[in-house]
DNA sequence: GCCAACGTTGGC
DNA sequence: GCCAACGTTGGC
């Protein structure tokens, strides 16, 4: 089992939406950056972890635990011309762009702000904290995914 | 809202 | 295939 950190925007999808979804469930749509999309498509499998991960701001930081139920398939949102992440580059016949279905396993008690995980001497290798870091899906290792969930769930 | 860092695009 | 210009990301 591998374990992840996936970044959704915080005023776009913040994990409050995903508690609402039937089934805690949602597909993880959008992804547009090949090194993402290559995690997702060739290495995500179901019941591998994810930390639900706020960016850009409002603030930034770790909000709850994921988990794959459902391996990558198309991201369909990337055929519809009306869809913000429409990509006409992407055919149907040969899909550019993949996505995952998530379920919601835990909401955080405590927030986990990025700040704090910076100041975390155990999470100072993680790529999301390199300056820069863009990446919007990314593996964790298994101790860096207990301890972010150590503090969350305090 | 700023702006540095990054990925992508496109002219050559 | 280089690389400057551009658009986007995301922490602050």
């Amino acid at each position: 089992m591998k374990y992840w950190l996936m970044k959704s925007e915080a005023n776009c999808y913040p994990i409050e939406l995903l508690e609402k979804e039937k089934n805690q469930t949602t597909y993880w749509d959008g992804v547009r950056n090949y090194q993402a999309r290559n995690f997702i498509r060739d290495e995500m499998k179901v019941g591998d972890k994810v930390i639900f991960f706020h960016s850009n701001g409002a603030p930034s930081g770790a909000a709850g635990v994921c988990e794959v139920v459902k391996e990558a398939y198309p991201d369909f949102t990337a055929f519809d011309p009306e869809n913000p992440h429409y990509d006409p580059k992407s055919k149907k016949d040969n899909p550019a762009w993949m996505m995952v279905d998530v379920k919601l396993i835990k909401k955080f008690k405590n927030f986990v702000s990025i700040e704090s995980m910076r100041q975390n001497k155990k999470l100072q290798k993680m790529q999301l904290l390199k300056q820069g870091n863009r990446l919007s899906v990314m593996p964790i290792t298994k101790e860096e995914f207990e301890v972010i969930v150590s503090i969350g769930n305090l």
